[in-house]
DNA sequence: ACTCAGTACAG
DNA sequence: CTGTAC
DNA sequence: GAGT
């Protein structure tokens, strides 16, 4: 044992070597560039530059924070009323990270590492974990998260197997103390333990020195106050609802309309695809080589190899996304490629770019020239609108000529645009004249006006009827690439109704000369409109109700322009009960989804029987038809220990919770029980114990079930009965129910630890682990941080946390969240306007109160370009606009895939409060799973994850895989990539594990 | 005794 | 690799 | 901590 602490203390104190940095070297680090932001060379193309990062203004805002009586709350009572009020939501996830006491697990880099740099590892802590570790089971390196609970999600300590335990046990233990090597003497280490100290069984014994302190610390009112307990009123945000027309009555799931959706997509990628086919090559080439240092097994991830999906039935089609697919990524062979998935992903992909797919052919077996093809793309004219549903034909009635540069012969590019223009509705004619109604010119041409004019037969410009515009090919490609951006988060719902916007004349003029062509005099340009109208329109949530609550408990600040001005609420007495009531509230025009309802009246706890089945995780259940229908009441056949449905079904603890929409009903009978779980759950979750974090998920299960009993636990029977509850949670109930106390709460909370911990933790980048830490070497406040005494030194991040501990822990109106998206979104779309940006996570979800904005980004590749870089560029305007003002990890390397982390505002108001901002890019083909991913909620995802793993998939952001073969031993590390099953929509991975869709909305598993 | 999601970035 | 976060 |  005490070798196992000597390990634990060599390793804290490794850990603030690591940190080691002098407060003046700090300074000037900030003032030069934000934590993990360009680390690297700036592509040089880029226009703006931003310097400034965070340099005077953070420091006045430092300053302000230190001075401002406002914000005196950096001592422990303030901690207090932080953590309370400010509802700084952590998601609870019990970290198992088990590096492997035996040899297997360790890898040859680990050893590395450890050789240079710690001493405490490599070999003594293998004998340490030999003998320490209690077995469990094969070493494994990933975490694994338990739960993000309702108010929290949190991210209990991972165990690191070798260390892990035997920190655990160091941590933990309150028994035996021994060497002083951390600067905190003996008695303040065992302290921290007041928080934890449990652990196999005997939780609640905690060393008496942390008793004895115990009696100092004044427990007062720390009853239940979690996150829900405050008050205040405030105004629910103003309508989510940014765009009802988006929405139609839709048969949900497996529509018609979103086959045919699949299928524009598939000739929208082709048609523009062929035209960049000489790009590709270079684009994948260049991918390649970005992706030199850090191998990431991700990349191989993105080597998609599937076939061609169903829906590609033309040949045209069936060429360009197996164009689509070279033009990205190192094709990986088809089916399993095995071992060569890795190497493929280095080989460089050699595609020859000639890979010749059969163009259409004239009469004369040759390629046909631009004219010819007019003809043959009109002949099959109605083949093609056969692809493409009938709303989405906006080109018809339109009659264009179209001028690609080249007349002599159709290229690729030609050909797939003349097949996209068709397939959309439009007629083409071979030759000008002036019935057309646009003349469309190819965007990229140079082509000089004489063999423009030529083909159309004019000696100047002067000379086309001026009725006749003459457009970009853009005019064309803007609206479609909206109109696909679209179906990326509508693929839910039928979209018939959809208008699609074509550009005005004026914006896409391809002469200047001639930009009034065409152009209703009334309808002059007199303020230009930002472009991409339409996308703005849409509806980032398909939600029809809104997330009231939180905005009434006062979770949101809600003056958006000075927040902080506004008086903290008057501690209005809310009973929790409210709070647990349902916080969405539907909204009125849109349409019911589908089943429940109906048969529900009847039997009031048919929904909850329904749920509770799927409260816990299982295997397979019956989702399997798509046409879907009630998932309340069911029959759920499947199961072999269940009889054909009885009328009060009992209460199976299995199913998934991914399966069935949660029971928002509004009233709680039970709710006293779960403020008291609720409390638990937030202890256990806030130590740094694997085992804790399991408990915690566990609780989170319980209290989910809690949640939407609709009747009053009377009994431990009663709770017992409750999936998700097991004996001792039904202990603790009963002693609730009797008592109207639990001993085991009311001690843990007289400790300062329970506080103290989740004051710490509220600092961004500041976990369980490190709290725990600080803790120990004595910090009881955020001064203690500041003050940097006690040997604490903060990371960079850690740092900015603390220096917007309020803003980043409170939470913002869903209105200030979409403000600030107003701002980015165009500068994104001034970068590439065929990007796709939307706004995911709770916002997407209908939040009215959101914790942080989270935008994800891709683009259709099918043109041969990406957004790659894009990101990069977009930050640096976003920090020119005042809008970013600090990083907190950037991605490091150009790529399709990556993750930002940062902090922004409201540029330009006063007193505008920092929030945290994410942005995300992924693939094209990515992107339903990324949807899917960033919209969460995270149990949500967790509980899909799980499932697919059942069936023998996995589910990851980046798609549902099969054949995944994982290390036993280690894992994170994938033996085989396996197979792509589905990733471009929502709907094909909700449909392919068999679980009803569920609009954003629906997908939230945490407390509402 | 085993599982509990799967990943990215910083250091 | 661990810690922290999404 | 619960479920298998
Ligand atoms: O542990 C996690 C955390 C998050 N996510 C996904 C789901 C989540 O919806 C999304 C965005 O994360 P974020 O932390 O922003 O959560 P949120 O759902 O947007 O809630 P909040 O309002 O607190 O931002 O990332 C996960 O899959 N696992
Ligand atoms: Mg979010």
């Amino acid at each position: 044992m005490g070798r196992s602490q000597t390990a634990a203390k060599m390793f804290f104190r490794e850990q603030e070597k690591r940190m080691n940095v002098s407060d003046d070297d700090m300074d000037d680090y900030y003032a030069r560039r934000l934590p993990g932001q360009h680390k690297s060379r700036n592509e040089p193309t880029d226009d703006e530059q931003y310097t400034v990062i965070n340099g005077s203004d953070g420091t006045r805002a430092f300053r302000s924070m230190l001075t401002d009586p406002s914000n005196d709350r950096v001592g422990l009572d303030s901690g207090k009323e932080l953590q309370e009020t400010s509802t700084r939501r952590t998601r609870l996830v019990p970290r198992k990270r088990k590096s492997s006491p035996n040899e297997t697990g360790q890898s040859p880099k680990a050893k590395r590492n450890r050789r240079a740099g710690t001493p405490a590892n490599a070999s003594d802590s293998h004998n340490l974990a030999s003998s320490v570790i209690v077995s469990e089971g094969p070493p494994t390196s990933p975490v694994s998260s338990p739960v993000r609970g309702a108010a929290s999600r949190h991210t209990p300590p991972r165990k690191h197997q070798t260390e892990g335990d035997t920190l655990k046990e160091a941590l933990l233990s309150n028994s035996q103390s021994n060497s002083a090597n951390t600067p905190a003497s003996d008695s303040a280490y065992q302290m921290s333990l007041p928080i934890g100290g449990n652990r196999n069984g005997k939780p609640a014994s905690l060393s008496k020195v942390v008793q004895d302190t115990l009696l100092d610390v004044a427990n007062e009112n720390f009853t239940n106050a979690t996150v829900y307990d405050d008050n205040s009123s405030v105004v629910a945000p103003s309508s989510p609802i940014e765009n009802p027309s988006a929405f139609v009555p839709s048969a949900s799931h497996s529509s018609g309309p979103v086959k045919a959706a699949s299928t524009l997509l598939d000739s929208v990628r082709d048609a523009v695809m062929a035209h960049h086919a000489g790009r590709s090559d270079r684009s994948a080439a260049r991918q390649h080589s970005a992706k030199k240092s850090r191998p990431k097994v991700r990349k191989l991830d993105t080597a998609v190899n599937e076939k061609s999906r169903d829906t590609d039935q033309s040949s045209i089609v069936s060429f360009s996304s197996a164009r689509a697919e070279t033009s990205l990524v190192p094709p990986v062979t088809s089916g399993k490629g095995k071992a060569v998935a890795k190497a493929s992903s280095k080989t460089t992909a050699t595609r020859t770019k000639t890979k010749k797919k059969q163009l259409p052919l004239n009469k004369n077996g040759k390629r046909p020239t631009t004219q010819e093809y007019v003809e043959m793309v009109m002949e099959k004219a109605d083949k093609l609108r056969a692809q493409v549903p009938a709303y989405a034909q906006f080109l018809q009635g339109l009659k264009f000529f179209y001028f690609p540069g080249n007349m002599t012969v159709a290229s690729e590019s030609t050909i797939g645009k003349m097949d996209l223009m068709v397939k959309h509705g439009a007629d083409l004619v071979a030759k000008y004249d002036s019935s057309v109604t646009q003349i469309i010119v190819e965007t990229g041409i140079n082509a000089q006006e004489r063999s423009f004019l030529r083909a159309i037969g004019f000696r100047k410009l002067a000379d086309i009827p001026h009725h006749i515009p003459t457009l970009t090919w853009q005019w064309i490609q803007d609206p479609l690439t909206n109109w696909l951006n679209h179906q990326v988060l509508n693929e839910g719902r039928s979209l018939e109704k959809l208008e699609v916007k074509m550009g005005n004349y004026w914006d896409f003029a391809r002469f200047s000369q001639r930009i009034e062509a065409g152009v209703d005099p009334n309808d002059k340009p007199r303020k230009r409109v930002k472009q991409d109208k339409s996308l703005a329109e849409f509806s980032h949530i398909s939600d029809f109700s809104i997330d009231i609550n939180a905005a009434l408990d006062g979770k949101a600040d809600v003056n958006v322009t000075n927040p902080r001005l506004i008086a903290p609420l008057p501690q209005r007495q809310k009973s929790s009960l409210q709070v647990a009531s349902s916080s969405r509230v539907p909204l009125d025009f849109y349409p019911q989804p589908v089943s429940r309802t109906p048969a529900l009246d009847e039997d009031p706890l048919a929904e909850f029987y329904a749920q509770a089945k799927a409260e816990c995780d299982e295997r397979q259940s019956r989702w399997d038809k798509e046409d879907d229908e009630t998932n309340t009441s069911d029959t759920n056949s499947e199961t072999d220990d269940e009889e054909p449905a009885p009328m009060a079904p009992a209460l199976v603890k299995r199913g998934w919770a991914c399966d069935s929409k949660e029971n928002q009903q509004s009233t709680c009978p039970n709710q006293d029980i779960i403020g008291k779980l609720e409390e638990l759950m937030q202890i256990h979750k806030a130590r740094p114990t694997t085992d804790d974090g399991w408990r915690a998920y566990s609780y989170t299960k319980a209290i989910r079930t809690l949640r939407s009993c609709p009747y009053r636990i009377k009994s431990y029977q009663d709770a017992v009965a409750l999936p998700g509850v097991g004996h001792k949670t039904a202990e603790k109930i009963e002693e609730i129910i009797q008592t109207g106390e639990l001993r085991r709460l009311q001690h843990e909370l007289s400790s300062d630890g329970v506080h103290v911990q989740r004051l710490f933790t509220g600092i961004y980048g500041v976990g369980n682990s490190t709290a725990t830490r600080w803790y120990n070497n004595g910090a009881r406040t955020l001064e203690d941080l500041k003050a940097g005494k006690l040997g604490i030194k903060l990371s960079p991040v850690q740092e900015i946390g603390l220096r917007y501990y309020d803003d980043i822990n409170s939470r913002m109106p869903r209105t200030e969240a979409q403000t600030i998206f107003e701002h980015i979104k165009p500068i994104a779309l001034s970068i590439d306007r065929n990007l796709f940006v939307e706004i995911m996570g709770s916002y997407r979800r209908g939040k009215a109160d959101c914790g942080d904005i989270d935008i994800l980004i891709t683009r259709n590749d099918a043109d041969g370009k990406t957004h790659e870089g894009v990101l990069r560029r977009l930050l640096k305007r976003l920090h020119n606009a005042d809008i970013l003002t600090e990083d907190l990890a950037a991605p490091d390397e150009d790529d399709l895939e990556t993750c930002y982390r940062g902090l922004c505002h409201i540029p330009g108001v006063e007193g505008a409060r920092r929030r945290r901002i994410d942005f995300l890019t992924t693939t094209w083909k990515s992107r339903g799973a990324a949807l899917l991913y960033y919209t969460g909620d995270d149990l949500f995802n967790r509980s899909m994850r799980l499932k697919a793993n059942k069936m023998g998939y996995s589910l990851n952001q980046r798609g549902l895989w099969k054949d995944v073969i994982r290390n036993p031993s280690k894992r994170s590390e994938k033996l085989d990539k396996g197979t792509i099953l589905a990733s471009e929509t929502e709907q094909e991975i909700f449909k392919v594990l068999g679980v009803p869709w569920q609009e954003p909305h629906e997908r939230v598993r945490n407390f509402q």
